[in-house]
DNA sequence: TATCCCATGTAACGAGTTACATGATTCT
DNA sequence: AGAATCATGTAACTCGTTACATGGGATA
């Protein structure tokens, strides 16, 4: 098999099409639309992106033929497709991720109504603080090194990374107690 | 003429040529070893977008042959790069870049040092400011249109976009001051 | 002797962007 | 009547990623 892993925008309209089938258009006005996870609305991206899915096996298209002029093509996720989306929403947060797909990250997260439980919500949340922590540790070991501050600008724009790390460890927190909150669940 | 505008990584060669003078190598450490601006230290985007520079004429290549088994090509940039670095540090921040290139950005702070005077670098981060401050609002108009909180993690999600930003206005006033205070710059 | 690090690159591939194309329907 | 919107798609292009290639010097 060795099936290479799907692109971020392919897991996103799985996701979207497990929330709710649509088309190709259905999905252009959403990402038009919503600030969430800011995906380009471009017909080119989410055209082929979806062919592909259905050419995978994930998706299947529904052809409705009934009142528009042209047909609409209503894709809807397949048994497997599902599945890899929920394999995909049980990976844990990577330091990789934490670097450089942040979008990832939280898109797992908003896609997880429905498709984890609240206890793995929270285990995922808690794996994505504890590799927040790690990366901050490595980051404030770095500025040690870095000695002077001479050069503000660089200084400033490390203070800047390290304080959104830090947002986001106090967001984690909160967003834990809240979803512990709605479902009563205690610690220890 | 109607040239392409380079991209970020480009820019980033760019600002770090202007620096100091390095090889392909030099720069694949120093993207390898920072935490800073991540970009990938892979030789298969280093090396050619080195070359692209230099068929554009906005970098040289000084061969040195002194000691090294292979010839280090070590790269400057030329008046015109300088220019082109300029230009592109002098552009404000949109709109655009603050919803999906917040690397950009900061980038361009952070390259600004002896090429930007402490007023620009204070005006360019008031640009920063105002067009975070836009996009929070129409976020929350967003939120607001959203109404009940039945899906919970798409509401923490949305709410952990808008702490980013949130978090980024402190900081940008945090640096305003810090700059202001080093340059002696008064209000008014 | 073998393996790692220096230092350069190339080749294949994939995905996203921009721009274009089509044609019906609804708004002005 | 003309413009904008609905709804689909394709083609060209560019950039970045991964993997491979080379070959000398240093280290074990």
């Amino acid at each position: 098999m060795t099936e290479t892993p799907l692109t971020t925008l392919e897991y996103a309209l799985l996701g979207l099409l497990a929330l709710a089938s649509m088309s190709g258009y259905d999905v252009h006005r959403l990402f038009a639309s919503t600030p969430l996870a800011h995906f380009s609305s471009s017909p080119g991206s989410i055209y082929p992106a979806l062919k592909r899915l259905a050419q995978r096996g994930l998706v299947t298209a529904a052809l409705d033929t009934s009142t528009e002029a042209r047909p609409r093509r209503v894709y809807s996720p397949t048994e497997a497709g599902l599945a890899a989306l929920k394999a995909w929403l049980h990976q844990s947060v990577t330091r990789e991720e934490v670097m450089r797909n942040q979008g990832a990250i939280m898109l797992r997260f908003s896609l997880a109504e429905g498709h984890l439980s609240p206890q793995e919500v929270i285990a995922y949340l808690a794996g994505y603080r504890q590799e927040v922590m790690r990366y901050m540790e490595e980051l404030a070991h770095y500025r040690d090194g870095m000695g002077d501050v001479s050069r503000l600008y660089e200084w400033l724009a490390l203070e800047h990374g390290r304080r959104a790390y830090e947002e986001q460890v106090r967001w984690i927190d909160d967003a834990m107690a809240q979803i512990k909150l709605k479902h009563r669940i205690h610690d220890e």
